[in-house]
DNA sequence: CGGAGGTTTGAGAGGCGTCAACCTCCGTGG
DNA sequence: CCACGGAGGTTGACGCCTCTCAAACCTCCG
């Protein structure tokens, strides 16, 4: 009864990875096929590639096929503070579909592969797939739900709490899309993009990810991340995944 | 050219308020009144009560007509992380709409005055007026702008920029609604509240309330905010409301 | 009038930032 | 082949911002 990703992938190359294992299985086949043949186009980018200016008006969003993209925001000395990451299965910037521009920066992470879907597209799908419609918008709202555990973690955790919030978040969603096994996937970020991400310093994530080895929770060496102790590791980011919406048994079918 | 927050009211005494300033006046008069309509009932609270509990699902989702509405995650020691406060003419748990149920817990700061949207009639909404639908998903992602703009406030700003970008902030979303001029508005919050919409401590919130007071910059008192010096108070926020998407002239019509 | 909750101020502690040095790694070019 | 430079990783010393603990005061309301 699952879904599998490397079947969904077969049939559907470039969305097989949406919503997997978040309400991907109650999406009619049509719905799929539909979805799928939306796309436009896929356009590779290299790494530290800047995809969209806040601002900037935009006529298509961007799903995310393979690779790590950030969104993020700087401030006034030039710092930034990375507001979402994501991996493959996401829509980027689906957002900017009703809104029709973005208020923040999007860049890539490492090398990415994109499936860019026009927003005349979409209209579209609103209009005589109404259902389809509505697991788009329940799409953004995984995202929204994830700035909301972003603000606690930010507001009531300490260094250690944020970083471990990070790698569990990180660790549930790729599980979910099969890109992770036993606690071990690719994250391709570094320790300065990682205190963007936490509000931290660099030089106190260097610090934290030490204590976090040193106590046998968790490793993380040039972008391979290896979780030891799951349990423990979420005891310490304080980690509830129901926001992730994974694999929810009370589905309402939307 | 602009919405007049009176008229709305008097035509729409209930969603009157929706989108004001942010789109609201490119709703056709038949979208109005066919979200006018779906309204099933209207309740009041009193202050401080809860409205909906974390993981619980739900059928229905509240507009705000009246008063302040947080939304808020608790830690495991009890301390409270506020992620959203809602002013009236917001939908307060639009998002539970497709998601079905909420990953945070929602309160009522004062006495309040909700409108009732069974998710039938939301559902109907996105079949038979999909333009209209896709209205109700930008709301939605207005509350995620605002979200990634509050783990910029989070990540990046110390004790006086939080406090001077929220102030900002709901300033600008009380202006919006017709409920602040000049500076002035009723913001109902306890200085412990903005110490957990903030990531502070209330002590912290008190000695950094007297700094912005004595700078000249805003005072806040008894639930009065009065913005002194909006300019610089914005530029310690770092704030630029474009993510509010007031008044945007390139809004390409949904 | 008494109590609860909010506001205000003080003293001391600690977490995290800043600055600085040195390291490894790796791609580039002489 | 090796010198060079740049980006990231690692560690130490020091300082400041914010938290913690504590107490006094104030206001509202039962």
């Amino acid at each position: 009864m699952r879904d599998d990703p490397e079947d969904d992938l077969a049939t559907h190359p470039l969305t097989g990875r949406f919503l997997l294992r978040r309400g991907r299985a109650r999406m009619s086949a049509e719905e799929r096929r539909v979805l799928e043949d939306a796309a436009s186009e896929v356009k590779t980018y290299p790494g530290r590639h800047q995809l969209v200016r806040r601002g900037q008006p935009i006529h298509h969003s961007m799903f995310l096929v393979d690779g790590f993209v950030s969104r993020y925001m700087d401030d006034r000395e030039g710092y930034r503070q990375i507001v979402s990451v994501h991996v493959p299965g996401d829509f980027v910037d689906l957002h900017g579909f009703p809104t029709g521009r973005l208020d923040h920066d999007i860049a890539t992470l490492g090398p990415v592969r994109v499936a860019i879907f026009e927003h005349d597209q979409l209209t579209r799908i609103t209009e005589e797939h109404p259902r389809l419609g509505r697991f788009l918008w329940f799409a953004t709202l995984i995202d929204a739900a994830m700035h909301r555990e972003w603000i606690f973690r930010l507001g009531r955790l300490g260094a250690e709490g944020r970083l471990a919030h990070f790698f569990c978040e990180l660790n549930a969603r790729m599980e979910a899309v099969g890109l992770a096994h036993d606690g071990r996937f690719t994250l391709a970020l570094t320790q300065p993009e990682l205190a963007e991400a936490c509000g931290l310093t660099g030089v106190h994530v260097n610090r934290t990810l030490r204590t976090l080895r040193e106590d046998g929770l968790m490793n993380f060496r040039s972008g391979e991340v290896t979780i030891l102790d799951q349990k423990r590791l979420a005891a310490v980011a304080e980690f509830e995944p129901d926001y992730l919406y994974c694999d929810w048994a009370a589905w309402k079918g939307l």
